[in-house]
This record gives structure tokens, sequence and C-alpha cells, in this order.
DNA sequence: GTGCTTGCAAACGTTTTGCAGACTC
DNA sequence: GAGTCTGCAAAACGTTTGCAAGCAC
């Protein structure tokens, strides 16, 4: 089973849909974004593809993002991370201060907030764009050991 | 009563208990922000002190933040903005993606959320240093009204 | 006088843009 | 062939840094 083909055939026929053209360094770029699974910054993906210039890469991000197919993130500081929309939907992340960890979880852990916010504020969250910012639990566990002093 | 002042004075001591200096400069700065009461960007700040350089008040922010005097926030696209710690303590931002306008909210708002992911993940969420991004109840009135075609 | 603080200019990292040529359809 | 996509170079943007002069202590 190969779901990365269908995901690579998908979007190009979405963009194809949408009166846009397909050469092989946007069929190349689409490959590799698909194939990567995680979240790619504009130069990773660059470098993932030779001889392909990252203005080109970040055209063709705007391009994908417009149509629904990628999203980009703010996890911290640094470049924003591009992640296929349909895992951006049901992810989210929790990204340490200290070490720059990523854990992904599960995006139903804010509906409650979700709901809240939008009951009391008639604001429709979309928590996606940005991370969650904290300490992780190693960096915790380290900061506690440094304040008793037992380092 | 000018709560402000003792903002200022309070401010100027914790800088100079950390063996640092203040001049005019500094002192201006530290004036223009305690009394903005909002969220600035360094240019804003900058703009708001006459003859004083952009990158003056980035180093200025940098050393407020690191005495715990303001935080920055990112809202949205665009440059970060500073806020007051204590008010960025107890305040959270819902951000809309479409009008960029800018609701505070109760961090305790949140309380539910940090306590989940604490419990479940040993993460420690902080989640004061990027807004709450979505969409306003006045664009999603808007949105409404557009895909029912009323314009 | 010591050494922190400032302005200036220059560099930085990320992203956008204008243009001429190459390509898809 | 029309119109889109690409590489390149250059600019834009927010932020940081090195340096010499200025100022607080």
């Amino acid at each position: 089973m190969t779901p990365t083909v269908d995901l690579v055939e998908s979007a190009i026929a979405l963009v194809r849909a949408n009166g846009q053209r397909v050469g092989v360094v946007r069929r190349r770029l689409i490959e590799a974004f698909a194939g990567s699974g995680g979240a790619m910054t504009a130069e990773e993906l660059a470098s993932a593809v030779p001889d392909v210039h990252v203005s080109s890469v970040y055209r063709n991000l705007q391009v994908l993002e417009d149509l629904g197919v990628v999203r980009h993130v703010h996890l911290a500081h640094g470049p924003a991370r591009y992640e296929l929309a349909e895992v951006a939907e049901s992810t989210r992340h929790l990204v340490c201060r200290e070490c720059g960890s990523d854990t992904p979880v599960p995006a139903s852990l804010l509906l409650g907030l979700k709901r809240t916010i939008e009951r009391d504020y008639g604001f429709e969250l979309d928590a996606g764009h940005f991370a969650l910012l904290g300490l992780c639990a190693r960096c915790v566990a380290k900061e506690k050991r440094r304040s008793t002093g037992k380092i």
C-alpha cells in the first residue's frame, strides 16, 4: 500500500483542476513533500529536491496552501514548517521552549477549549496555526533538579 | 492614582538591582511602554520615543524580558508584540485571521487544557507565547452571509 | 575611570518580488 | 501559441551584531 501515491496524484489533479500546470519541478516537490510525512521547512524541501530554487518552493507551497493541500505552522522561532493539511487537521504540536522537541498530540484535546471560546465569544478557534509552547516532561524534570540544587 | 509610575519605578529598580544602568533612553522607553497599556511592536515603541534607535529598543526589550518585566507574543504574522508581563500573565489573545482584530480573554480559560496536557503528557503549557488564531464573530457572520449567497 | 549603553551601519535569516526565458497545455 | 512556471538576482522584512563614542555609576 502506498497511500503517498494517491496523495500525490490527488494533489496534482487538484492543481490541474484549478487551471494550473504541473511540470517536473512541481511534481517532484509534491512527491518529496508527500513522502516526507513530517513538517518541513521550505529550505528542507528545497534541498530534498535537487536543483530546485527556494523561491520556487515558496511559490509552490503557496499554491498548495491556497488549494488546501498543505498548511504552515509556526512551531517556535525560525522558519515556518509545512504539513499536509490532512495531518495538520488532526494534530497539534507541543513544542518545548528549552530543547525544541515537538510532541504531536490529537487535536481533539482542544475541543473543549474550542467550544468554550465559540460559546463565550463567537470566535471560531483554529488552533492549528501556532504551536503550544511550554516545557516538555524531560525539561521540567531538569528544571526541578536544578532548583533543588542537585544539578 | 497612577499605577504607571510605580510600574516604571519598580522596573527601573529591578534593572538597577541587576547591575545594569538606567540612562535617559532606557527610562524613556520604560515610561513609554508602561504608559501605552497595550501590546506594542519594537517599531512602534521606537517611534513613540523620539531619537531612539530601533536597535536600542530591541536591546532594551531583551533586558526587560530577561528580568521578567515584559514578554513578547506572536499575534499573527509580522513583528512580535511586547506586553507587560503582569498583563501577559493573565491575558490571552484571540486574533482574527481575516480582520486582524485582537480580543483579549482571561488566561483562566485555558486552565482546563493546561491541566489535561500536564496530566497526560507531563508537558507544562505556557499558552501565552502565541495567539489563538481563528475567525472572530463578525467575520464568521460575514463568511456565512457570503456562503449563503447574500453578499 | 570602568564598563554599560547608545547610534550607526552592516549582517542576518526568512520570505517575497520582478524579470526574462523555459516549459505545459 | 498563449499563458504558466522557473531560476536568478534583488529587495523586503524583522531582528541581531560589531564597533566606536557617550554616558551612568
